[in-house]
DNA sequence: AAGTTGACCAAAT
DNA sequence: TATTTGGCCAACT
């Protein structure tokens, strides 16, 4: 049998492993920027889909917080993950990474060279 | 088969 | 600043 994965999940998993490391883009952002605006719900079910290994721990919430239950077992797994990458955590809410406001899904997609 | 849930979110209140 | 509301829809009860 075929193991055809649909087009959401396909671009779920494209956008998700182009997250840089050391950045983050929200569930919206990546639903957004794959074609699929508000499916942000979706995201989460289509990562665990993803049969190889994704940066999922580089997608939070749009308010820069981990998606987990605070203090779970996933919650710590993921926090952990991106302090060994270099991403800053202040009592549970990621600090900004640049201080360019608006250009934030460009440089985590593009990076930041262009302009 | 019908109702609930969820790694969510933006806008309205 | 905090809570509610409506939208999304596949997986699970």
């Amino acid at each position: 049998m075929s193991v055809e994965a649909k087009p959401f999940d396909e671009s779920v998993w494209q956008v998700v492993k182009g997250i840089k490391v050391g950045r983050v883009m929200s569930y919206g952002d990546v639903a957004r920027v794959a074609g699929f605006p508000r499916r942000a719900r979706m995201v989460a079910r289509a990562m665990g889909r993803s049969p190889e290994l994704l940066p999922w721990h580089r997608v939070v919430r749009s308010n820069l917080t981990i998606a987990f239950e605070a203090g779970s077992e996933p919650y710590l797994k993921q926090e952990k993950l991106l302090l060994d990458e270099g991403v800053k955590i202040v009592k549970g809410k990621i600090v900004a990474i640049t201080s360019d406001k608006g250009r934030e899904l460009d440089d985590v997609l593009w990076g930041p060279e262009s302009n």
